[in-house]
DNA sequence: CTTTTTATTGAAACATTGTTTCATCTGCAA
DNA sequence: TTGCAGATGAAACAATGTTTCAATAAAAAG
């Protein structure tokens, strides 16, 4: 879907940051750190309005940021095709090898909370080495 | 078990940051912030050799970081009480209400990594509402 | 198509978090 | 008690995130 149609679905202006996030984001169709996305978008980038973008955007289930450890986060576009919307199950794999993240999206999470405790987001991040990067260095 | 204990059996040197910390984070006995183990502190708060020791201490096998979200990062003393001393798979539920954080050490994540990727951590957070927080509501 | 409303932008200044270098000092072992 | 590796704390830097505010652009209303 176009980077217009999505802001307009989510009842959120159309500006040019905010099409420009998108568009990196659709283009490397993988999740980007700041920097990342700051390279793609050129002369639009701005730190303040950047922050503040990715702020309003996961409120509006645009996307949603995935924090790697405490000096990595990382901006991924949420998969609106279906109905299923904004999920609130997130599971993702960090290759520590290529630092990339994948979207691990149908993966059933399993987890008991304790007695008297509500659930209402869950979110699993898997550490590991994935099937590239693991095929690269057995070569 | 004491401080000093446990920087020794760790084979790290025993110093008066390090025992504060520690005692810190066993005296509230529940993940910190920095800002709440900077106040137990006192004195004995540097910010450099804060992140400095968090870091030797971590890696070490002492303690770990959970990262909340993006501008949250809490420390919790890791049990070695038994033979599982650092055990890779770590889930937490944090509390949006009281902002604290539980240690769920004996829940059991299930989760499937694609074909070809090699799992090495687990991380899971659990956000939702705590059992104390939940039934001071319904009061 | 113009006006009005409302949200967004980008600048400035600030606050927090994390790292690097380096001289000094302290624990610990020889 | 001496020597050395490792730890400390100061200074300076770098990255990340927030707040205020005037100017501006987008969507809605006329």
């Amino acid at each position: 879907m176009n980077p217009v149609e999505i802001l307009q679905q989510h009842s959120i202006k159309k500006t040019s940051p905010r099409v420009a996030i998108i568009q990196a984001l659709q283009k490397r169709s993988a999740p980007l750190t700041e920097s990342e996305i700051k390279a793609e978008m050129g002369d639009l980038y701005d730190r303040i309005t950047f922050y503040r973008n990715m702020q309003s955007m996961a409120d509006a289930g645009i996307l949603h940021r995935i924090v790697v450890d405490n000096t990595m986060v990382k901006y991924a576009l949420n998969h609106c095709n279906k109905e299923h919307c904004h999920h609130t199950n997130h599971a993702h794999f960090y290759c520590r090898e290529c630092t990339k993240l994948i979207c691990l999206d149908d993966i059933a999470i399993e987890a008991q909370v304790p007695e008297g405790y509500i659930r209402e987001e869950m979110e699993l991040l898997i550490r590991g080495i994935c099937s590239h990067c693991n095929t690269e260095h057995k070569a």
